[in-house]
DNA sequence: TAAAAATATGAATATTTATTCATATTTTTA
DNA sequence: TAAAAATATGAATAAATATTCATATTTTTA
Protein backbone atom coordinates (compact mmCIF):
# COMPACT_ATOMS: atom_id res chain seq x y z
CA UNK A 1 0.00 0.00 0.00
CA UNK A 2 1.77 3.21 -1.21
CA UNK A 3 -0.17 5.21 1.53
CA UNK A 4 1.22 3.05 4.22
CA UNK A 5 4.66 3.46 2.91
CA UNK A 6 4.47 7.70 3.17
CA UNK A 7 3.20 7.10 6.09
CA UNK A 8 5.82 5.08 7.94
CA UNK A 9 8.00 7.69 6.65
CA UNK A 10 6.03 10.52 7.41
CA UNK A 11 6.11 9.27 10.81
CA UNK A 12 9.71 8.33 11.27
CA UNK A 13 11.21 11.84 9.79
CA UNK A 14 8.70 13.60 12.90
CA UNK A 15 9.73 11.16 15.40
CA UNK A 16 13.37 11.73 14.38
CA UNK A 17 13.14 15.39 14.74
CA UNK A 18 11.57 15.05 17.91
CA UNK A 19 14.84 13.17 18.81
CA UNK A 20 17.60 14.63 17.30
CA UNK A 21 16.12 17.43 15.88
CA UNK A 22 16.10 18.19 11.90
CA UNK A 23 19.86 19.12 12.24
CA UNK A 24 20.31 15.20 13.19
CA UNK A 25 17.70 13.83 10.17
CA UNK A 26 19.67 11.46 8.38
CA UNK A 27 18.26 9.45 5.59
CA UNK A 28 19.39 6.20 6.79
CA UNK A 29 17.95 6.68 10.17
CA UNK A 30 14.76 7.52 8.41
CA UNK A 31 14.57 4.31 6.28
CA UNK A 32 15.49 2.50 9.23
CA UNK A 33 13.12 3.93 11.61
CA UNK A 34 10.53 3.04 8.75
CA UNK A 35 11.75 -0.53 8.37
CA UNK A 36 12.49 -0.13 4.73
CA UNK A 37 16.04 0.54 2.78
CA UNK A 38 17.13 3.91 2.00
CA UNK A 39 16.49 3.70 -1.63
CA UNK A 40 13.36 3.19 -1.24
CA UNK A 41 13.14 6.48 0.06
CA UNK A 42 14.05 7.80 -3.35
CA UNK A 43 11.22 6.14 -4.84
CA UNK A 44 8.39 8.18 -2.81
CA UNK A 45 10.84 11.45 -2.64
CA UNK A 46 13.31 13.05 -4.91
CA UNK A 47 15.08 14.06 -2.33
CA UNK A 48 15.59 15.06 1.08
CA UNK A 49 14.10 18.40 0.23
CA UNK A 50 11.50 17.62 -1.00
CA UNK A 51 10.46 14.89 1.68
CA UNK A 52 10.87 17.63 4.15
CA UNK A 53 8.71 19.70 1.98
CA UNK A 54 5.85 17.20 1.52
CA UNK A 55 5.58 16.28 5.57
CA UNK A 56 5.56 20.49 5.93
CA UNK A 57 3.09 20.67 3.38
CA UNK A 58 0.60 17.69 4.83
CA UNK A 59 1.10 19.02 8.48
CA UNK A 60 0.00 22.60 6.90
CA UNK A 61 -2.99 21.00 5.69
CA UNK A 62 -4.28 19.31 8.58
CA UNK A 63 -3.19 21.65 10.81
CA UNK A 64 -6.53 23.96 9.26
CA UNK A 65 -9.54 23.75 11.80
CA UNK A 66 -11.91 21.50 10.93
CA UNK A 67 -14.69 22.87 12.96
CA UNK A 68 -14.82 26.10 11.85
CA UNK A 69 -18.42 26.29 10.35
CA UNK A 70 -20.27 23.98 13.15
CA UNK A 71 -19.54 26.69 15.94
CA UNK A 72 -19.76 29.98 14.50
CA UNK A 73 -23.42 30.78 15.51
CA UNK A 74 -22.35 29.61 19.14
CA UNK A 75 -21.38 32.50 21.78
CA UNK A 76 -17.71 33.84 21.78
CA UNK A 77 -16.36 32.45 24.84
CA UNK A 78 -18.27 28.65 23.45
CA UNK A 79 -16.49 29.22 20.30
CA UNK A 80 -13.12 29.93 22.12
CA UNK A 81 -13.66 27.66 24.41
CA UNK A 82 -14.25 25.08 21.63
CA UNK A 83 -10.95 25.44 19.59
CA UNK A 84 -8.95 25.89 22.91
CA UNK A 85 -9.62 22.22 23.97
CA UNK A 86 -9.33 21.18 20.28
CA UNK A 87 -5.87 23.09 20.24
CA UNK A 88 -5.01 21.59 23.20
CA UNK A 89 -5.58 18.20 23.01
CA UNK A 90 -4.38 18.35 19.09
CA UNK A 91 -1.09 19.64 20.02
CA UNK A 92 -0.93 16.77 22.78
CA UNK A 93 -0.98 14.90 20.59
CA UNK A 94 0.89 15.59 18.06
CA UNK A 95 2.98 17.53 19.56
CA UNK A 96 6.17 16.48 17.19
CA UNK A 97 4.48 18.16 14.61
CA UNK A 98 5.12 21.05 16.55
CA UNK A 99 8.82 20.88 17.07
CA UNK A 100 8.44 19.84 13.55
CA UNK A 101 6.89 23.20 12.42
CA UNK A 102 9.30 25.19 14.34
CA UNK A 103 12.29 24.01 13.25
CA UNK A 104 11.21 23.41 9.35
CA UNK A 105 9.94 27.07 8.76
CA UNK A 106 13.86 28.12 9.81
CA UNK A 107 15.85 25.58 8.10
CA UNK A 108 17.43 25.75 4.78
CA UNK A 109 14.84 22.66 3.58
CA UNK A 110 12.13 24.71 3.35
CA UNK A 111 10.86 25.71 -0.35
CA UNK A 112 9.71 29.06 -1.29
CA UNK A 113 6.30 28.07 -2.23
CA UNK A 114 5.79 26.72 1.47
CA UNK A 115 6.72 29.73 2.76
CA UNK A 116 3.65 31.10 1.74
CA UNK A 117 1.17 28.81 3.31
CA UNK A 118 0.51 29.69 6.50
CA UNK A 119 -1.94 28.70 9.17
CA UNK A 120 -5.44 29.79 8.90
CA UNK A 121 -5.66 29.05 12.69
CA UNK A 122 -4.59 32.79 13.45
CA UNK A 123 -6.73 34.49 11.06
CA UNK A 124 -9.64 32.34 12.25
CA UNK A 125 -8.86 33.00 15.66
CA UNK A 126 -8.46 37.02 14.89
CA UNK A 127 -12.23 37.20 13.35
CA UNK A 128 -13.64 35.30 16.25
CA UNK A 129 -11.70 38.14 18.91
CA UNK A 130 -12.83 40.94 17.08
CA UNK A 131 -16.14 39.69 16.77
CA UNK A 132 -15.57 39.66 20.22
CA UNK A 133 -14.54 42.82 20.70
CA UNK A 134 -17.50 44.67 18.88
CA UNK A 135 -19.87 42.23 21.18
CA UNK A 136 -18.11 43.78 24.32
CA UNK A 137 -17.48 40.68 25.30
CA UNK A 138 -13.43 40.83 24.68
CA UNK A 139 -11.02 43.45 26.16
CA UNK A 140 -10.24 46.24 23.72
CA UNK A 141 -6.57 45.31 23.28
CA UNK A 142 -4.77 44.54 20.03
CA UNK A 143 -6.04 41.44 18.96
CA UNK A 144 -1.99 40.17 18.04
CA UNK A 145 -1.52 40.43 21.59
CA UNK A 146 -4.61 38.04 22.46
CA UNK A 147 -3.38 35.84 19.98
CA UNK A 148 0.03 35.77 21.63
CA UNK A 149 -1.12 35.09 24.86
CA UNK A 150 -3.92 31.82 23.35
CA UNK A 151 -1.38 30.86 20.99
CA UNK A 152 1.73 31.17 23.44
CA UNK A 153 0.06 30.03 26.74
CA UNK A 154 -1.85 26.76 24.62
CA UNK A 155 1.64 25.83 23.39
CA UNK A 156 3.72 26.15 26.70
CA UNK A 157 1.13 24.17 28.37
CA UNK A 158 0.61 21.42 25.94
CA UNK A 159 4.36 21.07 25.90
CA UNK A 160 4.50 20.61 29.67
CA UNK A 161 1.62 18.19 29.62
CA UNK A 162 3.46 16.19 27.32
CA UNK A 163 6.84 16.87 29.31
CA UNK A 164 5.61 16.41 32.42
CA UNK A 165 2.16 14.47 32.78
CA UNK A 166 3.10 11.79 30.14
CA UNK A 167 0.54 13.43 27.83
CA UNK A 168 -2.45 13.06 30.32
CA UNK A 169 -4.93 15.62 29.47
CA UNK A 170 -7.76 16.06 31.90
CA UNK A 171 -10.88 17.48 31.59
CA UNK A 172 -10.07 19.69 34.27
CA UNK A 173 -6.72 21.26 33.16
CA UNK A 174 -8.81 21.50 29.97
CA UNK A 175 -11.58 23.70 31.90
CA UNK A 176 -8.73 25.42 33.95
CA UNK A 177 -6.65 26.42 31.62
CA UNK A 178 -9.03 28.19 29.21
CA UNK A 179 -10.59 29.43 32.28
CA UNK A 180 -7.27 30.96 32.94
CA UNK A 181 -7.17 32.34 28.92
CA UNK A 182 -10.67 33.61 29.30
CA UNK A 183 -10.07 35.88 32.63
CA UNK A 184 -7.07 37.52 30.73
CA UNK A 185 -9.21 38.31 27.12
CA UNK A 186 -12.50 39.11 28.61
CA UNK A 187 -14.14 42.60 29.03
CA UNK B 1 41.84 40.46 21.65
CA UNK B 2 41.06 36.62 22.35
CA UNK B 3 36.63 37.41 23.55
CA UNK B 4 36.63 39.93 20.88
CA UNK B 5 36.96 36.80 18.38
CA UNK B 6 34.59 34.28 20.71
CA UNK B 7 32.05 37.38 20.70
CA UNK B 8 32.48 37.73 16.87
CA UNK B 9 31.74 33.52 16.50
CA UNK B 10 29.27 33.57 18.89
CA UNK B 11 27.46 36.22 17.11
CA UNK B 12 27.87 34.84 13.76
CA UNK B 13 26.89 31.51 15.20
CA UNK B 14 23.63 32.57 16.65
CA UNK B 15 22.83 35.08 13.66
CA UNK B 16 23.40 32.01 11.13
CA UNK B 17 21.05 29.71 13.50
CA UNK B 18 17.91 32.58 13.36
CA UNK B 19 18.70 32.37 9.54
CA UNK B 20 18.80 28.28 8.56
CA UNK B 21 18.43 26.69 12.04
CA UNK B 22 20.89 24.46 13.62
CA UNK B 23 20.13 21.98 10.50
CA UNK B 24 21.69 24.66 8.44
CA UNK B 25 24.96 25.47 10.44
CA UNK B 26 28.39 25.58 8.61
CA UNK B 27 31.47 26.00 9.96
CA UNK B 28 33.00 27.54 7.19
CA UNK B 29 29.42 29.87 7.00
CA UNK B 30 30.40 30.49 10.90
CA UNK B 31 33.49 31.63 9.94
CA UNK B 32 32.64 33.86 7.11
CA UNK B 33 30.27 35.62 8.85
CA UNK B 34 32.45 36.38 11.50
CA UNK B 35 35.09 37.39 9.24
CA UNK B 36 37.47 34.77 10.15
CA UNK B 37 39.15 31.95 8.10
CA UNK B 38 37.37 28.39 8.68
CA UNK B 39 40.84 26.98 10.45
CA UNK B 40 40.55 30.03 12.89
CA UNK B 41 37.47 28.35 14.42
CA UNK B 42 39.53 25.27 15.49
CA UNK B 43 42.16 27.37 17.57
CA UNK B 44 38.94 28.53 19.86
CA UNK B 45 36.83 25.36 19.93
CA UNK B 46 38.09 21.41 19.15
CA UNK B 47 35.38 20.95 16.99
CA UNK B 48 31.82 21.78 16.15
CA UNK B 49 30.00 20.25 18.75
CA UNK B 50 32.61 22.13 21.66
CA UNK B 51 31.74 25.53 19.71
CA UNK B 52 27.75 24.84 19.99
CA UNK B 53 28.00 23.82 23.32
CA UNK B 54 30.14 26.64 24.85
CA UNK B 55 27.90 29.15 23.49
CA UNK B 56 24.34 26.97 25.24
CA UNK B 57 26.39 27.38 28.31
CA UNK B 58 27.54 31.06 27.59
CA UNK B 59 23.52 31.75 26.86
CA UNK B 60 22.47 29.64 30.12
CA UNK B 61 24.69 31.45 32.33
CA UNK B 62 23.86 34.68 31.26
CA UNK B 63 20.13 34.14 30.91
CA UNK B 64 19.81 33.55 35.17
CA UNK B 65 17.66 36.24 36.37
CA UNK B 66 20.58 38.97 38.16
CA UNK B 67 17.75 41.10 40.19
CA UNK B 68 16.04 38.61 42.01
CA UNK B 69 17.09 39.82 45.24
CA UNK B 70 16.87 43.33 44.63
CA UNK B 71 12.41 42.83 44.26
CA UNK B 72 11.94 40.20 46.58
CA UNK B 73 10.95 42.53 49.56
CA UNK B 74 7.80 44.38 46.59
CA UNK B 75 4.42 43.02 46.17
CA UNK B 76 3.71 40.00 44.31
CA UNK B 77 2.24 42.05 41.71
CA UNK B 78 4.90 44.64 41.23
CA UNK B 79 7.39 41.49 41.35
CA UNK B 80 5.45 39.79 38.35
CA UNK B 81 5.22 42.95 36.53
CA UNK B 82 9.47 43.88 36.99
CA UNK B 83 10.04 39.83 35.62
CA UNK B 84 7.77 40.21 33.05
CA UNK B 85 9.48 43.25 31.56
CA UNK B 86 12.83 42.17 32.11
CA UNK B 87 11.58 39.00 30.83
CA UNK B 88 10.08 40.34 27.83
CA UNK B 89 12.78 43.03 27.01
CA UNK B 90 15.14 40.36 27.38
CA UNK B 91 13.38 38.46 24.76
CA UNK B 92 12.85 41.19 22.19
CA UNK B 93 16.56 42.01 22.61
CA UNK B 94 17.71 38.35 22.35
CA UNK B 95 15.29 36.67 19.87
CA UNK B 96 17.69 34.61 18.50
CA UNK B 97 18.76 33.28 21.83
CA UNK B 98 15.61 31.69 22.29
CA UNK B 99 15.53 29.96 18.55
CA UNK B 100 19.05 28.78 19.19
CA UNK B 101 18.45 27.35 22.66
CA UNK B 102 15.49 25.95 21.65
CA UNK B 103 16.72 24.05 19.08
CA UNK B 104 20.03 23.13 20.74
CA UNK B 105 18.35 21.27 23.03
CA UNK B 106 17.32 19.10 20.75
CA UNK B 107 19.83 18.61 18.27
CA UNK B 108 22.35 16.09 18.32
CA UNK B 109 25.51 18.49 19.27
CA UNK B 110 23.96 18.73 22.86
CA UNK B 111 26.54 16.88 25.32
CA UNK B 112 25.38 15.18 28.47
CA UNK B 113 26.39 17.77 31.03
CA UNK B 114 25.00 20.85 29.53
CA UNK B 115 21.69 18.61 29.53
CA UNK B 116 21.61 19.08 33.37
CA UNK B 117 21.80 22.87 33.16
CA UNK B 118 18.59 24.20 33.58
CA UNK B 119 16.62 27.65 34.00
CA UNK B 120 16.41 29.06 37.47
CA UNK B 121 13.60 31.81 35.86
CA UNK B 122 11.12 29.33 36.03
CA UNK B 123 11.80 27.91 39.52
CA UNK B 124 12.36 31.54 40.61
CA UNK B 125 8.60 32.39 38.95
CA UNK B 126 7.25 29.22 40.83
CA UNK B 127 8.27 30.47 44.26
CA UNK B 128 6.53 33.92 43.72
CA UNK B 129 3.56 31.97 42.65
CA UNK B 130 3.70 29.99 45.31
CA UNK B 131 3.69 33.41 47.64
CA UNK B 132 1.14 35.01 46.08
CA UNK B 133 -1.32 32.07 46.35
CA UNK B 134 -0.81 31.68 50.51
CA UNK B 135 -1.10 35.85 50.05
CA UNK B 136 -4.59 35.26 48.37
CA UNK B 137 -3.63 37.56 45.86
CA UNK B 138 -2.72 34.87 42.84
CA UNK B 139 -5.35 32.03 41.82
CA UNK B 140 -5.30 29.02 43.51
CA UNK B 141 -4.27 27.17 40.25
CA UNK B 142 -1.54 24.31 39.24
CA UNK B 143 1.58 26.33 39.71
CA UNK B 144 2.78 24.85 36.07
CA UNK B 145 -0.25 26.22 34.46
CA UNK B 146 0.29 29.76 35.17
CA UNK B 147 3.82 29.37 34.71
CA UNK B 148 2.78 28.19 31.25
CA UNK B 149 1.27 30.96 30.61
CA UNK B 150 3.29 32.79 31.53
CA UNK B 151 6.17 32.01 29.61
CA UNK B 152 4.24 31.10 26.89
CA UNK B 153 2.47 34.26 26.29
CA UNK B 154 6.22 36.53 26.96
CA UNK B 155 7.57 34.00 24.78
CA UNK B 156 4.88 34.34 21.60
CA UNK B 157 4.39 38.08 22.43
CA UNK B 158 8.13 38.68 22.07
CA UNK B 159 8.50 36.55 18.41
CA UNK B 160 5.28 38.95 17.85
CA UNK B 161 7.37 41.89 18.32
CA UNK B 162 10.39 41.14 16.35
CA UNK B 163 8.86 39.29 13.59
CA UNK B 164 5.64 42.21 13.31
CA UNK B 165 7.10 45.17 14.79
CA UNK B 166 10.27 45.32 13.56
CA UNK B 167 11.55 44.77 17.17
CA UNK B 168 10.02 47.86 18.58
CA UNK B 169 8.70 47.11 22.06
CA UNK B 170 7.12 49.97 23.88
CA UNK B 171 6.11 51.00 26.87
CA UNK B 172 2.29 50.72 26.24
CA UNK B 173 2.81 47.32 24.79
CA UNK B 174 4.63 46.15 28.16
CA UNK B 175 1.78 47.46 30.56
CA UNK B 176 -0.92 46.22 28.01
CA UNK B 177 0.51 42.75 27.86
CA UNK B 178 1.44 42.21 31.38
CA UNK B 179 -2.52 43.49 32.19
CA UNK B 180 -3.69 40.84 30.12
CA UNK B 181 -1.18 38.22 32.34
CA UNK B 182 -2.17 40.03 35.69
CA UNK B 183 -5.72 39.55 35.19
CA UNK B 184 -5.00 35.56 34.35
CA UNK B 185 -3.29 34.63 37.29
CA UNK B 186 -4.86 37.17 39.98
CA UNK B 187 -7.50 35.94 42.01
C1' DT C 1 0.32 -17.96 -15.11
C1' DA C 2 3.91 -15.80 -17.68
C1' DA C 3 5.62 -11.53 -19.13
C1' DA C 4 5.77 -6.69 -18.03
C1' DA C 5 5.71 -3.08 -14.79
C1' DA C 6 6.35 -1.36 -10.45
C1' DT C 7 8.56 -1.38 -6.24
C1' DA C 8 12.40 -2.50 -3.05
C1' DT C 9 17.20 -3.31 -1.77
C1' DG C 10 21.70 -1.75 0.05
C1' DA C 11 26.42 -1.54 -1.50
C1' DA C 12 28.89 1.72 -4.40
C1' DT C 13 29.49 6.48 -5.64
C1' DA C 14 29.01 11.40 -5.33
C1' DT C 15 28.52 15.30 -2.63
C1' DT C 16 28.79 18.01 1.17
C1' DT C 17 31.00 19.66 5.02
C1' DA C 18 34.11 19.05 9.08
C1' DT C 19 38.76 19.00 10.29
C1' DT C 20 43.76 19.19 9.66
C1' DC C 21 48.14 21.11 8.70
C1' DA C 22 51.98 23.38 6.23
C1' DT C 23 52.75 27.99 5.92
C1' DA C 24 52.22 32.97 7.06
C1' DT C 25 51.43 36.59 10.18
C1' DT C 26 51.11 38.78 14.58
C1' DT C 27 52.17 39.19 19.44
C1' DT C 28 54.96 38.38 23.40
C1' DT C 29 59.15 37.79 25.79
C1' DA C 30 63.62 38.86 27.46
C1' DT D 1 64.59 44.31 18.43
C1' DA D 2 65.30 39.54 17.46
C1' DA D 3 63.90 35.10 18.66
C1' DA D 4 60.10 32.42 20.42
C1' DA D 5 55.33 31.72 21.03
C1' DA D 6 50.85 32.35 19.77
C1' DT D 7 47.50 33.04 16.45
C1' DA D 8 45.61 33.00 11.66
C1' DT D 9 45.09 31.24 6.98
C1' DG D 10 42.70 28.39 3.48
C1' DA D 11 43.79 24.66 0.42
C1' DA D 12 44.10 19.69 1.09
C1' DT D 13 42.20 15.73 3.35
C1' DA D 14 39.04 13.03 6.01
C1' DA D 15 34.56 11.97 7.48
C1' DA D 16 29.79 12.00 7.19
C1' DT D 17 25.85 11.52 4.66
C1' DA D 18 22.96 12.05 0.40
C1' DT D 19 21.97 9.84 -3.80
C1' DT D 20 22.32 6.41 -7.48
C1' DC D 21 21.95 2.11 -9.67
C1' DA D 22 22.55 -2.82 -10.78
C1' DT D 23 20.01 -6.36 -9.06
C1' DA D 24 16.12 -8.69 -6.66
C1' DT D 25 11.48 -9.02 -5.41
C1' DT D 26 6.64 -8.15 -5.67
C1' DT D 27 2.50 -6.72 -8.07
C1' DT D 28 -0.20 -5.99 -12.11
C1' DT D 29 -1.75 -7.05 -16.62
C1' DA D 30 -3.74 -9.70 -20.24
Amino acid sequence: MKDDKLNRIFNATLYLTGKVGIAGLKMSNIAKEASMATGTLYIYFKNKEELLNALYFKLQKESAPAIINDISHLAINIQLYKMWKIALERLVDNNLRIIFLEQFVISPYISESNKEIDVGFKNYLKQILEQGKSENLIKDANSDMLIALIIGFVRSFSTHIVNDCNGHLSEKSIDESFSLCWDAIKK
